[in-house]
DNA sequence: CACCGTTACGGTATCCGTAAGGATT
DNA sequence: AATCCTTACGGATACCGTAACGGTG
């Protein structure tokens, strides 16, 4: 078995199960890429893909398992390509960002000149999607860390770090009434229709949960997947929204009343998610030295590989 | 870059860092293996061992995180091959279970018996630990799966299943004064020396956090690291005990008196722990459907590789 | 006949062992 | 002199492209 057959497997199922196409796409002969499959499958002494009149077709059960399993040891192979490049080459390189639109817009815009003023080599890219999309992004190799709250569902292989904790706010128009009210509380709230994150958003779970647990049903207007398309909708008077406190700007929210919501939800959590067993870049760990600078990025990459002796 | 190469990397390492030993282990020529570490040190340029008088003496920076990697790829390499293997010889193989003293003792051996007459060409092994130590067998690959609650500190890449709960009981001598009482309350509990498990077990910091959260503070006389230990100090009448239910043997524990203290603290959690993002052998699967027949199988090997798309 | 995958053949590149060299204790 | 790593050389092996073959619509 060679890393090479591995690649080549997967080149195959990534190219339609076509042998000739992905021979073509890697400049090699189709019979020399054919062979080296057969010799896989000879040595594991069991076939890959389902063959069909003359054809692949599909996955076997057992091909599909070689399959994930070459992905994430072709991917650490790169991380080793990588880290020797790195080396040699500590300036250049590329650094990726999955996050979600509210740290993009009003955290990261900051960390991100002074990044790219003190690295100006570093090919910067910023993925944008959901916590949950951010995470997957990481995991599967298509980013270099996320900065977001964590994910709703569990996702096994990624490390994730404590950032900062972003207070929340009740965002309302100008000139809603509960602009008068001093001490706003649950009870308040739920008179209002409520404009709030789609569901891969944990931190609306964690919103509703509060009501939920003092047995209060919010009418819930709209499920928004930003920040500011939530505001939008304030703006409108289609309802009232729990918000991380960055999301209000003060200079260009001039339609837009915010008031704290500190006394009712739990902050925001931002975490920065790293992929676990896997090499740290160079440029990660300085963009975490200049965004959360609390945190010892010397310590990063053994913590990431932590599973040792027993 | 090749498997072997990694391959022979990670011998040297694991080899003192001397070339001549590790070829001789490996029934290679010695400057055959030398010859590869040099064409991996240059592929990669970069060096990964520190040279010093003529000796390898340690890893470089890089090559520490080569090593890691390394291992991790090695670990999956051997992970497809045992999955051609399996699907040659579905009834052979092999079952590495890592758990705890008490499930070893108190849950598994019907289960295991059960398994050894189904499964009679299988080899069974059981390793023992605390529940952090059986997670790290399964995290580095010397058990197929864990047993036991979960550990003390995140070990990122492991998929956990939950098993079943195990209510707690208070242990104690015959004829000691809580006997007597009849609504055991953690006020009684406190007048007398407590016996508990050692630091690395979750449930010892589950069960003093009942006695902080209520502002008591138990006195603890001695910790433990397994149930029956436990039980010998408490005949003993050193003190009593907090234990998972299944620790009290009617039969045999005829010194000793168990009650139940499921009113005061949340039962003994008990997971399945699986390496994520590996191959779940067929093995373990049977085991898992012996042993926790509520939980579907098929969607196992899925799960485990969790992450795609986006 | 067009398309696709497998088998056959031969040149090239790679790998690995033996032998020799250089450095250190 | 003993130990250890690196460089030099030559044969065996594996790899890969061209060519040919077999099945399918």
């Amino acid at each position: 078995m060679t890393l090479q057959q591995l690649f080549l497997f997967q080149q195959i199922v990534q190219n339609d199960f076509n042998i000739s196409k992905a021979a073509e796409l890697l400049n090699m002969s189709q019979p020399g890429l054919s062979r080296q499959i057969l010799t896989l499958e000879k040595e594991l002494d069991t076939s890959l893909f389902v063959r069909n009149k003359n054809r692949l077709t599909s996955l076997t059960n057992v091909g599909d398992v070689v399959f994930q399993l070459s992905k994430d040891i072709l991917n650490k192979i790169e991380s080793i390509k990588r880290l020797g490049e790195e080396n040699n080459f500590p300036d250049k390189g590329s650094l990726t960002i999955a996050t979600t639109h509210t740290q993009a817009k009003y955290v990261l815009p900051k960390i991100i000149q002074q990044f790219s003023i003190k690295y100006p080599f570093v090919k910067l890219r910023i993925l944008q999607g959901t916590p949950s999309d951010s995470s997957k992004m990481v995991a599967n190799g298509s980013a270099d860390l996320s900065i977001a709250t964590k994910p709703i569902e569990k996702i096994s292989n990624l490390f994730f770090l404590k950032c900062y904790e972003i207070p929340r706010i009740i965002m309302m128009p100008l000139g809603h009434p509960l602009n008068k009210i001093k001490n706003i509380d649950l009870h308040h709230l739920i008179n209002h229709p409520l404009i709030t994150y789609d569901f891969d958003f944990i931190s609306r779970s964690k919103i509703l949960d509060v009501f939920f647990n003092a047995n209060l049903n919010p009418n819930i207007v709209l499920n928004a997947i930003d920040a500011d398309v939530i505001k939008t909708y304030v703006e409108l008077g289609m309802g009232i929204a729990i918000l991380p406190a960055i999301a209000y700007d003060q200079k260009n929210d001039k339609n837009l009343r915010s008031r704290t919501a500190s006394h009712l939800f739990e902050p925001n959590l931002i975490y920065l998610g790293l992929r676990s067993n896997d090499f740290v870049s160079r440029h990660s760990l300085n963009f975490i030295e200049l965004f959360a600078p609390d945190i010892n990025i010397n310590n990063i990459q053994k913590e990431i590989f932590q599973v040792e002796s027993i």
